[in-house]
DNA sequence: CTGGATCCGGTACGATACTG
DNA sequence: CAGTATCGTACCGGATCCAG
């Protein structure tokens, strides 16, 4: 009964389900490094100082109960479990890819328009 | 009180910037909305039903600042405030798409998975 | 090594009343 | 009409300790 499955909720839109699904601080950056790799529960943890376990797991569960990422456990000792991006899982890398683009574009726009100061130049000529 | 600007942290990835900018529960519909028409204030009020005027206000003003809409204000009486998506702003849009789109997949295959239904209370021979 | 349990603070979100 | 003020709630994310 803890683990209740809160995804029962209805969207307005998609974009809801797919935010509720790859947003919050730290599943992007999972995702991100399941790109290329599989990686141990202490190899994602080392590659993002600062995450606390229980919100590794918690992240992890969420991803896996959406059927992006794959756990398999290897019954040994010391315990390993390995986690994997799912086919279906792989389907999100665009749309983290346009996410990040985006974001690149942001950040530089973010800078350049100089957020401590009017500082308008006439330089929005080149709009387009 | 000042009101502070808290978009100054640094991100591990332009996608957390990304996220900080159209996510959350409401920004996605106010983009959307300002997709084909520009709006006032009542206007998308009315269009996103439940929304405090708190709330709207809140994320108009954010999604201002960040420079994805514009806000341009009649000096008539009655007021009138209509917003609409700078050029910017429009350049959100595709992101938009994509995750909607994929969010589109996401719940077909939630369904389909017969994991999660509208299954909400169990028939109470589970229960015992 | 891989997590679960517990406590705790910040903030996103919400309901209602009031104002220029 | 277009907000602001005030209060209240829920949940996310973090720290620390504990367990198989």
């Amino acid at each position: 009964m803890a683990n209740e499955v809160k995804q029962n909720k209805h969207y307005q839109c998609p974009v809801e389900a797919t935010l509720n699904v790859i947003g919050g601080k730290w599943k992007p950056i999972i995702l991100w490094q399941l790109k290329t790799e599989k990686l141990r529960f202490s190899g994602l943890q080392q590659n993002m100082q600062g995450i606390s376990p229980k919100m590794l797991t918690k992240q992890l569960r969420e991803l896996e109960d959406a059927g992006l990422i794959l756990r398999k456990v290897y019954p040994e000792i010391p315990p390993r479990v390995e986690y994997s991006l799912t086919e279906f899982g792989k389907t999100v890398l665009p749309v983290l890819d346009a996410l990040c683009e985006w974001g690149s574009k942001y950040l530089e726009r973010e800078c350049s328009s100089g957020k401590s100061g009017e500082l308008k130049t006439a330089d929005f000529s080149t709009l387009q």
